[in-house]
DNA sequence: CCAACATGTAACCATGTGGTCACATATATT
DNA sequence: AATATATGTGACCACATGGTTACATGTTGG
């Protein structure tokens, strides 16, 4: 048998967040993990230090908007870069399902395991969308339209409809995204 | 030992509300309920037809949004009636934890066992919030909006804050109220 | 009154969970 | 080569889960 602590942990690791992908929140378990990993889940706790300690990696390790920090480099003064800026943060967060996995999960728990892990995406949230703090009505409306697009977005996982629009079809989400786009041009008129 | 079908049911239902409304939908279960209840599981079998009976159950009997369901009949033609009907739906979603529950309920799961609730439950929502079609984009607009409200509802319980918006303080969801308001009269300017 | 039935309980089952243990085997050090 | 250490395994533990069973006891109708 061939021994390889480096792969093992690689192993461990990959089990966890595809775990955590594809089925949520719930399903991430030691067994589970290491059941999927095909290894002996003693090597978790010995290696990582259980499910805490893997959460801590993924906290550390984790690009949750690694697309979004390019752009928050850009001036946000101008009302385009404000659009361009949202646009690029739905698309972001519709296509990054580790992401979608660990917001869905702040809204189920919050304990010694799961904290470090919150606490680091919710810096890296804060960081990104800590903008324009002129027009604090705006400000509200934006985050309420964000909170709103992160709902939906979770929301489609199991359901097919919110109200009368069609989660499934890309026409409701660009319609989501103009809704976005126009709400921050009559904020700036 | 005295025996009564009537107030033994009554305990179990009452059981298994007061569980999801205070420590959500994981938290229910059939030895939690019993427990809870102070009774054999047994009868939850045989009284409900299990966990999926006592869903079916709170579908009938729940009250989702009825205080808005008497707005309702008002005519929503004017920009004022749209507003007094958001602030009254943001109220009754903070303050009816049940629903907030049951909300939560729908970004976890999809089963058997809640289809019929969560169908039901949805039913109440279109029934509510299915207004001004005419103005497409403000109809999204106030989609996300609402579905923000209902992400920071649902996050408030385990976070204090959302970027920087302190989620404990009654101002935060003033605010949230106004810039809702606000993008009601902008749409319709 | 006593038989039939409704109501209620506790034990039990298989399964799954997180966590620990003693042990085996491969790799590295002396 | 012999020994020490790193790596890996499977059994085991206590506990919790959903679900079923056999049985006991209260209530009711003939």
């Amino acid at each position: 048998m061939k021994k390889d602590r480096a792969a093992t942990e690689a192993k461990i690791y990959e089990s966890f967040l595809s775990l955590l992908e594809e089925k949520g929140p719930q399903a991430v378990g030691i067994n589970a993990i290491a059941k999927k990993a095909g290894v002996s889940k003693e090597l978790i706790y010995r290696y990582f230090g259980g499910l805490q300690g893997l959460l801590l990696q993924l906290a550390k390790k984790g690009d949750f908007f690694k697309t979004l920090l390019t752009l928050q480099n850009n001036d946000l003064e101008t009302v385009e870069s404000v659009k361009d800026f949202a646009k690029a943060g739905t698309k972001e967060l519709r296509e990054n399902k580790l992401t979608q996995e660990i917001l869905r999960w702040q809204l189920l728990e919050n304990n010694d395991a799961t904290r470090d892990l919150f606490k680091f995406s919710n810096q890296q949230i804060d960081k990104v969308f800590s903008i324009s703090d002129k027009d604090s009505s705006l400000n509200h409306a934006l985050q309420l339209m964000i909170g709103g697009y992160v709902y939906l977005t979770l929301l489609s996982k199991f359901n097919k409809t919110f109200i009368t629009t069609d989660l499934t079809s890309q026409d409701s989400w660009d319609n989501f995204d103009k809704a976005l786009e126009k709400t921050i041009d009559l904020f700036n008129k």
